[in-house]
DNA sequence: TTACATTATGAACATTTGTTCTTAAACAAC
DNA sequence: GTTGTTTAAGAACAAATGTTCATAATGTAA
């Protein structure tokens, strides 16, 4: 193995860290070679500019743990689990927003959503759709087992999806102003225990009767 | 009134546009100048520099529709209107993703959410603390009446919230693409027909027994 | 009309920034 | 060790950018 390698792994996360933190635009070619301990124009012994950086760490995103909340599994293998399911969903959003190298991955992906087409392409596509539509499947599936309510599934996938991502967000953001996080983060669990208790089929309770 | 009146508010609407529209850093002052139809030496006869910009756009946030979902109406005032109140606020957040200048304001917000603490502590405190509060208070004053089921007040009032945002933002985005946002509009509706649904007290349907 | 203040222009400047080029050092293969 | 390739350094450049300044144009008030 060269030392290029090496080199140029420092680079590329001495630029997504600075790029998460204070934007593309505003990161210089000058601080990333800095931040790797070399001058701004040996950087171009590994990259061919300033912009292939950045669209290496787009292509690197769809491989990344920031989408991969269902750790590839398939909804029908799954959905049984019921509430332990978007327990642990609910918790991967939780601990991408608290892992260094996730956070940072959402982070950058926040402040160039509005910059960069090829990075809303990756958001929507793989960050939104994807997940949205595996929840889908689980919803369906749940339905058709009688363990919740039938409803719209999108429309449950969506509505489970979108707190997630809110709180995920504000974590990040408290982050920033090194907040504490600790109210937010209690958020997760708290819309998980909610969203099945208002979603579940309740027994019907027949000592009533 | 003089024309400074005139010119010192196109340089605020073009500089805020842009900002939104490509983010702060990434506005050039010849670009203002351009759009307002002046060089970019004469914004500084209106403006002490790029910065000032910024911070007076800052400043006016907290005037702005962007925040104002409970059109200054107390909890206390309103909350007995019930579903129909949800239905009001609901509808503030779409029509914020589809006025003009409410939208600009959103995506502004959003493009330098990381880049300015300012703007972070205004996103807090106005945008997301101040309104999940007085929905609390409205959840509160439901329970109270025996209108909705009673559990945490701020819980409800953050999974209200956090849904409306995500749709918004999802607005935002498509808008940026020109993609339809249709889809994605219906979930306003939806979210506070389901989320009542899931809230509200039954009644106890006595032609059962 | 005169006098004063405000605003726009155009040129200019100092920095910053992305990038290139030449040269030297570090490394790998034989 | 010699040779060829890869990588780093340093200087340099052109373009972009925020800002200033002197001057001219414009508007306002008497």
């Amino acid at each position: 193995m060269s030392k290029t390698a090496g080199t140029k792994k420092k680079i590329y996360e001495a630029a997504l860290r600075l790029f998460a933190l204070k934007g593309y635009k505003a990161t210089t070619m000058r601080e990333i070679g800095k931040e790797v301990g070399i001058r701004q124009s040996a950087i171009y012994n590994h990259f061919k500019n300033k912009e292939a950086i950045l669209d290496e760490i787009i292509d690197n995103l769809a491989k990344s743990n920031l989408i991969n909340i269902f750790e590839d599994k398939e909804p029908k293998e799954i959905y049984k689990k019921g509430k332990a399911l978007l327990k642990q969903i609910s918790n991967m959003f939780k601990l991408i927003s608290y892992n260094t190298e996730t956070d940072t991955l959402f982070r950058f992906m926040m402040q160039e959503l509005f910059n960069n087409e090829r990075l809303r392409v990756f958001y929507n596509e793989e960050f939104y759709q994807k997940n949205v539509k595996k929840l889908s499947v689980v919803f369906f599936l749940m339905m058709q087992d009688e363990m919740i309510e039938a409803t719209d599934p999108l429309l449950l996938a969506n509505e489970f999806f979108a707190p997630l991502f809110f709180y995920q967000l504000q974590i990040v953001r408290l982050k920033a102003d090194n907040k504490s996080t600790a109210a937010a983060a209690t958020l997760f669990e708290k819309h998980t225990d909610f969203f099945w208790d208002k979603i579940r089929i309740k027994e019907k309770n027949s000592t009533l009767f």
